[in-house]
DNA sequence: GCGATTGCTGAAAGCGCTCTCATAAGAATA
DNA sequence: TATTCTTATGAGAGCGCTTTCAGCAATCGC
């Protein structure tokens, strides 16, 4: 049950130099021999040297981890965003640390702790409740990548999305199909996404000479289930629509289902967009037009920006586009 | 840029004892007298001490992580168990490191390596590729949980699921609302669960006297996009069919959307029935009859299990439950 | 031809912690 | 009172690695 503790100086003892020029060849420190490297590099073949992470880490200080924050792992966008990430890290030196914050702020702060003690060399955080003086803080003491926030003094660590434009470009979808009665089901309004969505959402409609009706817009909180609840609401209101805007495709999957069971077609009675653009919403019935938030490319510049970060390499975040993707939820009115 | 470091020597200064005695008291491994003890958890408070993880782990051989390798990390099902892991792990003090093998066997193989390499004092495996031999190999380096392999000689280490039960249970239930031409999207056959499953189906039928229909058996590989392919095959086929069991709710999707688009109404025109129960199935339209593979649950008895394993305690498994629930995807014939 | 580089290597001092061993001071025993 | 246990503490030897600092050839410049 136990491992094999080949060290260092056993390699020197075997290839007859120091640990000092085994560490060398090791780390490409500094020049070595040909015969010398090729000696050494012979014994660690010879006795299966396996570095030791701890030694090494405490000699200098470097975990070769980064740590990474999500929320609801096992939500898709958060899901496609780590797989990006997994994607990022994947052939550089560093191991990914991911621990799951559940959208709770005590929590998250009790992991980023947790994380800073583990001394990870880099820290992603992905989405969360985080107030941003912590964000400040423990920018200064690591290197930082922010996405689903935006922190005043930190903006070039920050991930930007442009939820507002990919709310508008939703909504003016529907209004181009000329739908004016557009109802729109929000995400957690505590969140800033959701507020942008929301009124992105709202000044299409403006732009567009559409008077918005309070009664049409609907909380609810990213998940099926407040999808589903959030059309009973609305149903219970009276106010007739003909099309619908969730905040995003978990929740438009409720509404859809609220839909169905009253026997609301999709997309000839009311049409439906989603947003987000998670992978099984190409396999909905029928597939869902949404916005595309490309989370695996998010993960993937996430984890590219931290790698330089980490290297004080100079940095400049890509803008991401946030695309209207028009399936068969949506038609013409 | 630099978190401050305060080491133990510092503490035993500042409380005027020795490296020793605070040594014991933070890992209370010896009787510390009150007052003492008093001194140094004061010191500790005030100097805001954090241990340096890599110095415990250099002097103990312990890391206090246990490794993950799970495969699609964004696949709901795997999502979910690692769910489960991380609420078993919770307030325990190790930290779960998570890989993904992605289902290549030499990435997987790679992946243990790093683990090792990285010092996790226990590992679970969730499916996979990998060999016997290598989980053998592997369990007598490391405390070793493996869930989606039966794995001979390593039996009380893996978790069991029954999938030729639930298939069988799905089929029998189409038998009993009386479909007799029953189709199934397989998983990838080369996965012991498929075949299972498709072991599970053809046994029921039979014990049905019903005669298997070959032709109304299709190779999918557990994704939406195979469960569409499948589909389009079977209707190429030219077989009348009244039912589909698929080996996934993933590959059910794709049948879904198959059938609806060839206008194919569910359950009235063809019952429909998936296995695993991923979340968003009971929100599909309509909601999905399938089997529930209770991923977080397995996940937590997997996070249980490996945490008495590292500890030499007494380890029982437990039965893990295969349930059908019936929804609105399966009706009479 | 002699000091100054340059290229390669070794010695040794940490990094911060755990853990064994030794020891001092009381308490208990004889 | 002398002896043996306890109990609480300190000294110090690692754990396996990185990283100065020095040293010694061989080479270079003029």
């Amino acid at each position: 049950m136990t491992r094999k503790n080949v060290t260092i100086a056993d390699i020197a003892t075997q290839a007859d130099v120091s640990i000092s020029t085994v560490s060398r060849v090791l780390n490409n420190t500094a020049p070595v021999a040909a015969a010398t490297r090729r000696a050494i590099l012979d014994a660690m073949e010879a006795l299966n040297y396996q570095p030791n992470i701890f030694a090494r880490g405490l000699a200098s200080g470097q975990s070769m981890t980064v740590g990474v924050l999500t929320q609801h792992i096992h939500s898709p966008l958060y899901a496609s965003l780590i797989r990006g990430i997994l994607e990022g890290v994947d052939h550089s030196p560093y191991t990914p640390l991911f621990v799951d914050g559940y959208w709770q702020r005590e929590r998250e702060e009790r992991l980023v702790e947790t994380l800073l003690r583990r001394r990870v060399d880099g820290l992603i955080v992905l989405g969360g409740t985080l107030p941003a003086e912590k964000f400040l803080e423990t920018a200064r003491q690591v290197p930082l990548i922010v996405f689903g926030h935006n922190v005043p003094g930190l903006e070039n660590q920050c991930l930007q999305l442009d939820d507002y434009g990919g709310a508008y470009r939703a909504t003016e979808h529907l209004i181009a199909l000329g739908h004016r009665r557009i109802a729109h089901v929000t995400g957690n309004l505590e969140h800033a996404d959701a507020l942008a969505r929301r009124e992105g959402y709202l000044q299409a409609l403006r732009d567009n000479q559409i008077e918005p009706i309070p009664e049409l817009v609907v909380e609810g909180e990213y998940t099926e289930q407040s999808g589903l609840l959030a059309m009973e609401m609305l149903f219970g209101r009276g106010r007739t629509f003909s099309a619908v805007f969730a905040a995003n495709d978990e929740s438009a999957y409720g509404v859809r289902l609220a839909l169905y069971r009253r026997g609301i077609r999709v997309p000839e009675d009311v049409s439906l967009v989603g947003f987000d653009d998670i992978p099984s919403s190409a396999y909905t019935t029928p597939p869902l037009t949404t916005v595309r938030q490309p989370a695996a490319e998010i993960g993937l510049a996430a984890a590219r920006a931290i790698l330089k970060l980490m290297q004080d390499e100079p940095l400049e975040l890509p803008h991401i586009p946030m695309e209207l993707i028009i399936r068969e939820s949506t038609s013409r009115n």
